[in-house]
DNA sequence: CTGAAAGCGCTTACAG
DNA sequence: CTGAAAGCGCTTACAG
């Protein structure tokens, strides 16, 4: 017995099978009358619609697929978390998967969502574009990029402006003194990696600060690997008076080695962060940080999806993102 | 078109949609050539099975709900994040849905949630158990509660000790000399809430504190209710000498109410806090913290789940909570 | 081992 | 405005 159908529904309120159906989506075409009985009916029974049987009907199952690469990174929790609110708001149902920067957990995840005929796939993409992500292309279900980019794949996106932050982080820096900027940069494979390094080198130049090839450390967005770039860069026999880290796991990372070796944050060493986190308010000092907006790209990444599945033209948009000053710059000191 | 049916396949290989079935679902009765021309077919034509179509013939759908109050605090995403790897390893799907403290929009989430059949939900439940919540039971879903707990409802549950954490916390103050120890207490709607409370009480009585109640704070394990529970209490004519705060958030917002005031931290004030989140660990100084698992949480309720859907016999898990000592805690002085 | 057929719970033209 | 019927894409007894 389980739950009610809409059969048993139809038996109690003396109506047809398509009389229910057409009461409880709200067809116009129904009687006062018919309305009423079904309604009593089914609240009555506590009737609760089938969505499997419903979706395999329609064309759409009213969920979506978020793919992050990890939501305990919290820029990715805030991103889900719009998703998830904005989505519930219009009854559609959101299905959280996690890549953890792993292109074939992305693989696995999205044959996972295209079993479940999602209705679309806001992912944070890993790769090149190739496996399982060019075939939900191929399938022409809807997808967003969100906070990433693949090259050479046509895919509307909302993402930040990562030059503009990197740039006017540097600057900041260059007007505080430093010659010698340090970098903590992301994984190459990924675009806002690859982004945010490319800026930092033009900034670097364009203030004619220290261009060193050792200043920059290839980190992989991890934790660790903000503490073992942390580490290398301020053991350079001429380190940096200053260091900047491509995402927030790598600034925590970095926060963490400053500690631990007792350097004194904003005073001996500089450290420009990214991604706004809450925490990072917290820290002492406060830290600077390059912020952006993940709770608006996640509600921008819904409506596209929206539009996409409304047959709508979408544009790409990319938001703004800027330098939040902080205790944890400071005027450059002598280096080691 | 879109994308090819079982249908398709059988026409391809040339054998009937049963045969495509039982290959595709290794039913063992099949023959090596019937799984040859299958698989085939299948990959040939890029055949994506239909979870909807399955899941409507099956009694499941390998679709599991998980309900947080906020996958933004870092408690909650650390065990969103579990929920959702240690299902996909199992091609389990996971549907989130956040409370945000919201009866109300938890039951509309949990309404969502029974629509879409999943096969169980693991939940940190709000309220008294009435609502969707009570309609939930009454289907014989499969629910697991998560950290809280609702009195009188008679849910398997995965929980952690809330009383030897605070105990511990209290114990290690008094040790410290301080006889005045502030708490800004969770919402008493909340089981965590109310255990901690009581716990504190508790502790403060048995080694013979000050047991002002002014010294506790009500707030709502939102950040603002940290802020304003430390202003609150630091701003008593006897103020204490100590804060414990009942949750992450609220921690964060002790930690910054104390920053703002230019209060030092492990020296003018000793702060514990709840939950150990990376960030914690990372503010200067580091932060005393009463920590529990929420990995193992989210890893224990989906095996719970999992049980209870192979109808065997689950017992409800309360893990262990304990005192990491760091350097937010000190001597006591003498308060303002 | 294999196929024809019924059925999971809905929606939706098609008649009336 | 309403109902009978077909069908969405699978799975699964039932025969063979």
């Amino acid at each position: 017995m389980s739950t009610p159908t809409i059969r048993d529904v139809a038996a109690r309120a003396g109506v047809s099978v398509a009389t229910v159906s057409r009461v409880l989506s709200e067809d116009p075409r129904t009687s006062a009358s018919a309305r009423e009985k079904v309604f009593a009916a089914a609240s009555e029974m506590g009737f609760r619609p089938n969505a499997q049987a419903r979706s395999l009907r329609r064309t759409r199952t009213d969920t979506i697929g978020v793919l992050l690469s990890d939501v305990r990174n919290p820029f990715f929790a805030e991103i889900a978390h719009t998703v998830a609110q904005t989505a519930l708001e219009s009854d559609i149902a959101t299905l959280l998967c996690n890549a953890d920067e792993s292109t074939e957990q992305q693989d696995h995840a999205l044959d996972l969502l295209v079993s479940q005929r999602v209705d679309g796939i806001i992912v944070t993409p890993q790769g090149d574009g190739s496996g399982s992500l060019r075939d939900v292309l191929k399938l022409g279900l809807p997808v967003v990029f969100v906070d990433r980019v693949i090259d050479g794949v046509d895919v509307p996106s909302v993402t930040s402006d990562n030059r503009s932050g990197v740039t006017a982080a540097v600057e900041h820096l260059a007007a505080l003194g430093h010659r010698r900027v340090g970098f903590v940069a992301g994984p190459q494979e990924t675009s806002t990696g690859r982004e945010r390094l490319v800026a930092y080198r033009e900034a670097i130049a364009a203030a004619g600060l220290d261009a060193d090839p050792a200043l920059v450390y290839q980190g992989d967005f991890r934790v660790a690997s903000g503490v073992a770039g942390a580490r290398a860069l301020l053991d350079l026999d001429d380190a940096p008076t200053a260091l900047v880290a491509a995402d927030s796991l790598m600034t925590f990372g970095v926060l963490q080695e400053c500690q631990d070796r007792g350097v004194r944050i904003g005073d001996d060493v500089s450290v420009i962060g990214y991604d706004d986190i809450d925490s990072f308010r917290l820290v002492n000092p406060p830290v600077t940080v390059i912020a952006h907006d993940p709770a608006r790209m996640g509600a921008l990444a819904v409506a596209m999806i929206r539009d996409l599945l409304a047959g709508e033209p979408v544009t790409s948009a990319v938001l703004a993102s800027n330098l939040v000053e902080r205790a944890s710059t400071g005027p450059a000191r002598r280096s080691a």
